[in-house]
DNA sequence: AATCTTTATTGTAATATTGCAATATAAAAT
DNA sequence: ATTTTATATTGCAATATTACAATAAAGATT
């Protein structure tokens, strides 16, 4: 049919694969590193900084944002975008209990 | 177009994305899990764990093997997959550096 | 109020992904 | 040698993603 069985997977594993979905991407990679090096963050700056028109990266931005790695609040007319520690961390986290699980088991195969 | 840009992004923003975007399924976070949880890690145990047909997981098997998540050696007319360490690792410390640069800034904005 | 600036939305074309039935391949067991 | 077991490939339909031109929305500036 071609529509992920989301329904089939716990919420973590759909939780995990929504994040790692969103950064599965360069542009959203790009954005992400643009956001952590200039400290005002503004999507005007995106479309100057990235070969991409502007709705294409309001639509990545919008994906970044509905996976929660970035947050955005309103400043005038403008809006200041910054990366979300929490999902980050979140992620970080469970990267890093499969490497502990990795190292402790020490490949027993392959 | 439709087609993701590569060309206009580094090689590094590349590479993460692809590793990401295998991430970026449940079935293939599910796959991952399961390969960390059993010590022998062959497909047709995963068939039979997860809701998804044998084509289905064979696909979702490759996608991982070619970002490099997972590698499989053969046995006999079995294969034995298992999860690539240092593939795991550096999204770990790719995601590292982004979490304490923000500690170091500490969200001047938002 | 008219205009400018900044961001979002809509519509649409091109391309990619997901999932599976059917089939192929290849080693193992009989 | 035939059959069984394990995995891969092909072909295809359904759906999702990517990208952008055109347009809308909404606050800022004049």
């Amino acid at each position: 049919m071609g529509a992920t069985k989301t329904e089939h997977f716990t919420s973590k594993q759909n939780s995990i694969a929504t994040i790692a979905k969103a950064l599965g991407h360069p542009a959203r990679v790009a954005i992400l590193e643009y956001l952590m090096k200039v400290d005002s963050c503004i999507c005007g700056d995106i479309v100057n900084e990235l070969p991409l028109a502007q709705p294409t990266i309001s639509q990545h931005l919008k994906e970044l944002k509905n996976a929660g790695l970035i947050k955005g609040n309103i400043e005038g007319n403008a809006i200041c975008y910054c990366v979300d520690e929490k999902t980050i961390a979140r992620m970080l986290q469970y990267l890093e209990a499969i490497n502990q699980k990795i190292e402790m088991k020490k490949l027993k195969c392959c």
